[in-house]
DNA sequence: ACTTTACTTAAAGCCGACTTCAACTTGCAC
DNA sequence: GTGCAAGTTGAAGTCGGCTTTAAGTAAAGT
């Protein structure tokens, strides 16, 4: 029964290649034992934590944000379901926040499309074509970028 | 009666700095005429690309892409709202297919802390802390990164 | 006229998230 | 016990999207 995995299986099993395997542990996201000839070893444990990653990377956390939450687990057991759900949970509202974004992003170009305002490309930022605005200062600024 | 902005004034009114707005220039997505001191002068229309491309990247798409789409704005003559409509209703389906890729990952979010089986974290990638899988070939990958 | 602010360029730098390279060592199969 | 795939390291490279720097020119206010 082996307990551990190699950085190739571990590459294999969670779809991350063995060069990002590295790099995570350079940054702390990651442990990994030895062999005696100084080869990574990875506790089945390791496998969770990297999917962690990914599923934080994909909801638009950076490798920084994610070593910080990671660094909630418990050292000194194997995190438990309720461990990882405690830190999933963080990144529901930011999810939430970039879901809300970007559809009022696509309502707004529904809109824009629909009604020939072009409220988002258009109206948010100048006058039409044929109306010119007169040198006062006019709106500047988007809505906040995600 | 001034038509066209300078740098300082279109960066102003665009929210996009004069830097970013020259290395758009080198990418070829916007255009400037040039006083006789070799500065650059845009016209009024140049604003609404400025729009288009910050609301593109905000849906997403890369500059590259962006230079693409705004190859097919007609050159001869002012593009119409009729064109931005057209333009913008290509990133629609992008924008759709964003929304629907982060909804379900929030729902598989969702479930997984709501019933503790971790769907996400665990189930899908390997086995629970209590039950060792056999050496056989485990799931790999994740489901396609945006 | 003069001063200040805005603009010009090419080239280099930066950031995040990795990948690639080169030179070398381990570990497993036969 | 040998051959070869797989692992090791630090350093450098890549990519997108800019920003910064340096050295100089133009335009605008008074």
């Amino acid at each position: 029964m082996q307990q551990t995995l190699s950085i190739g299986e571990l590459a294999h099993r969670s779809g991350v290649a063995p060069s990002a395997l590295r790099y995570y542990e350079r940054l702390g996201l990651i442990r990994a034992g030895r062999t005696g000839g100084n080869q990574r070893r990875y506790d089945r444990a390791e496998l969770r934590r990297v999917s962690f990653i990914r599923i934080a990377q994909q909801v638009g956390v950076s490798l920084d944000e994610i070593r910080d939450a990671l660094d909630g687990l418990p050292e000194s057991r194997t995190p438990t379901k309720a461990d990882w759900a405690r830190l999933s949970s963080r990144w529901q509202t930011k999810l939430n926040d970039r879901i809300a974004f970007l559809e009022r992003l696509r309502d707004d170009l529904t809109g824009c499309i629909g009604c020939g305002c072009l409220s988002l490309i258009a109206c948010r930022l100048s006058n039409p074509d044929d109306e010119l605005s007169d040198d006062g200062p006019g709106p500047r600024r988007f809505p906040a970028l995600s």
